[in-house]
DNA sequence: GTCTATAGTATGATAGAC
DNA sequence: GTCTATCATACTATAGAC
């Protein structure tokens, strides 16, 4: 016999999740109040204790969740072997996945000082892991001879720096297709690394 | 005849600016209460009212102060001419002049969202001023034939993108030093805007 | 599972003494 | 010019009713 009543649970937490990740990424999360997070999914403040420890959980819990699936689904496409390739499937996939998580690449960058010392570790560890994926396609590159790279950290973070820029400016619907956004960047990464 | 003790003004007011702006690029601007700032200065909070109007006028002057200086000391620097020419002056320009203000370059791209409506549109058009010329030198040098840019706005986002990451991994006395920095930085940029 | 009520603390800003 | 004291409000988190 099904339940008339009651149990939210599988809905409301979700719904608690989403809100708090707009609001941080809108307003910044020291300026989020639970009560303001509770009015966006309408309930009142003290029940959002039942979906999350406290507020610093909510923060963590939603940055640590948006590296392990940008590192898993970089595992996923990931095609190996050449470089050149690989560093095209990256940069495409980059934009992309970034594109399509706004507000939680927005926290994962503005936030990180909003971190407990224990939890920051942990963020920056998952944060290195993504950067020596970069890196480490470079390194390859540049001892296979595909890339001119004098030093494979500067350029990865020079590279990453700039597809996440994409963030800051692309609006969809603008002047310029994501696919052609994509294929530019492309063009300016693969230019900037060879001879 | 000298005063012995009293007006303090002209040191305090300084003084005041800088902790808050320490604060704000390490803690954020939310949370970052008068109190803490006062404290750091060494005064009771009430004391702050003093030397500015109010904890946003604080934000606002240290933003607006911050990107007028960038557009001023461009503007004192530009070559003219040669496209690739200011470009380069540009690039290396950019990332001394971003190195030398970590904290209120910091500032100047998370706070903007706890500005005022008013105060964030003032900001904003100083950002665009900025974008501008770097656009404007895009523009020329492909008027000229001297870069290969398909989109002069994408281009100039994604080089200041570049530019400005350096602030969130070099740090002095590391592997390498600015110079070395900036002239692989510029060697990256020069490539991805030619042929 | 959600509510109301509340404890305990912190906030931005002002008034008035010195 | 700086202090202490204070107003009015907001905050996180918990307890207990339903």
């Amino acid at each position: 016999m099904a339940r008339k009543t009651g149990s939210h649970s599988e809905i409301t937490g979700p719904r608690v999740r989403a809100a708090a990740e707009r609001l941080f990424a809108r307003q910044g999360y020291a300026a989020v109040s639970m009560r303001k997070i509770a009015a966006e999914v309408g309930v009142q403040a003290g029940a959002l204790y039942l979906y999350t420890k406290d507020k610093q959980a909510l923060l963590f819990d939603m940055m640590d969740a948006h590296m392990v699936a940008l590192l898993d689904a970089w595992q996923e496409l990931d095609p190996g072997g050449d470089p050149m390739m690989r560093l095209e499937a990256l940069v495409r996939f980059h934009i992309r996945f970034h594109m399509e998580r706004q507000d939680a690449v927005f926290i994962a960058y503005m936030e990180l000082r909003n971190l407990t010392p224990d939890n920051y570790v942990a963020i920056t560890a998952r944060r290195k892991a993504y950067e020596q994926v970069v890196e480490g396609i470079l390194s390859d590159g540049k001892a296979s001879g595909a890339f001119a790279v004098e030093d494979a950290h500067l350029s990865a973070m020079a590279v990453i720096a700039m597809l996440t820029g994409v963030n800051t400016w692309y609006r969809e619907g603008g002047r310029l297709s994501l696919e052609r956004v994509e294929e530019i960047y492309w063009d300016m990464v693969r230019k900037s690394l060879v001879g």
